[in-house]
DNA sequence: TCAAATTGGTCCCAAAGTGGTCCTTATTGC
DNA sequence: GCAATAAGGACCACTTTGGGACCAATTTGA
């Protein structure tokens, strides 16, 4: 493992400077998989490079993804994702042991209500931010890779948007599964640009649902987005 | 952190001078999203750009905001939105954040659709043990302590009836901080002997459900179960 | 095998940024 | 005109960031 996965800071948006920019923005890159378990992260020397921050600057950053047990540093040798041994395996531990279609389910048991909480309590930069990463998951329609991470980023915005610390916990951790899970194997058979382009429509049709703060309309279109989701898996593992 | 959001100020109307007109202003840009809690407020030396005021003016304008809550500075740092510095502050524990009123949030999201599935996959071995707690739960009618413990693991069985491995770690999760929380102190304001008596009755009709395996009588049963806590909650908060 | 390159760890100090305080002068409202 | 308010500046205390030098461990490559 030694080509680095520069292109995974690119796909987000602009960095910027300052400590908390910077852990902010590498823990949504991780968060949504444009870092995955294990993965080296950048040299320090080069991370400052990219956020045009000092050093020293970029360590702090790192130290605080640190203490989070986000990453862990090995001198010498790298930054890498996780890998603190015990926050970490009991999460792969999990992961393994569950399959698509439970991971689906409890996202339909999390997300729906999480939806309607979203809707209530939705600020203006909320919305907007929503807007850039629909935007983006439509531009990559063609690219499963892309469109996975983008659409990780806008269900994660929602449980952002519904103003509950602890939803929010809960729902990075089943992204986590998610991440990990055989789901990988999973992407590449389920979104077709086909089904890739269904997605992107009922996210556009969530997203008006929430500008328009129409909650029972919401819960029910990410209900059935979910259900979705779960159909097109249960038709690709046993067609 | 050198980013500010100086797009948050433009959508509100023209600000006017005066102490009074620039606490006020800022106070609607808070409550309306524009900066949400932890966000840091532009420096006073901007906002005085801004508001095209002098700076003691605008600082006598956040003295009112730092009096009423809605900011907290740090000096050398900046002002923040919110009451407390420590929020700002990474490493502090989740369950210390976490409203009882949000907990409740979190339940009511997770525990309905847990339920359901939990009708769907229960065992007889499941069924049994609650069974048990329910016993001793009903039993504890006097002691709040007692009745607490039992509440928690007649839940706690639900969840791992649903025999999804995610959804139990989730329901930990939201556990763990129930244990922690404020709710100890909530606890003996709530839990009067009749209250008690209500949720008992509520229980033994949940596990009705389930024995009868009627999926769609049980979400409703935990779903009632769930918001007559939360209304519990909120007379006890502001009787 | 061994030396060079790479990489995180530590320490230091300077520069810039930010709120805190105090003061004098200008403007406003009665 | 008088009192209250705002403007504006100077300086202080503290925090954050920048930037360099060097060290220690690891990786790489001849």
């Amino acid at each position: 493992m030694t080509a680095y996965r520069t292109d995974g800071l690119n796909q987000l948006k602009k960095p910027s400077r300052g400590v908390r920019a910077i852990s902010a923005y590498l823990q949504r890159a991780i968060e949504t998989g444009a870092y995955s378990e294990g993965d080296r992260l950048p040299p320090e020397r080069q991370l400052a490079a990219t956020f045009q921050a000092a050093r020293s600057t970029v360590r702090r950053a790192l130290d605080q993804l640190e203490k989070s047990g986000l990453v862990s540093r090995r001198l010498g040798s790298g930054t890498f994702v996780g890998a603190t041994a015990e926050s970490n395996h009991r999460g792969v531990d999990l992961a393994d042991q569950i399959s698509p279609l439970q991971l689906i389910e409890a996202r339909l048991a999390v997300e729906p209500f999480t939806t309607r909480l979203a809707v209530l309590h939705a600020t203006r930069p909320n919305l907007h931010d929503m807007e850039i990463v629909l935007a983006h998951a439509e531009a990559s329609a063609s690219d499963k890779e892309a469109f996975s991470r983008w659409d990780g980023e806008f269900h994660l915005l929602i449980a952002q948007a519904s103003r509950n610390a602890l939803l929010l916990s809960v729902y990075r951790q089943i992204n986590q599964v998610r991440l990990h899970a055989q789901w990988d194997a999973m992407k590449e058979k389920i979104l077709t640009p086909e089904v890739i382009a269904d997605y992107n429509q009922q996210h556009r049709n969530i997203y008006t649902a929430l500008y328009e703060r129409n909650a029972q309309l919401a819960q029910v279109l990410i209900t059935e987005h979910l259900e979705k989701a779960r159909d097109d898996l249960l038709r690709a593992d046993s067609p």
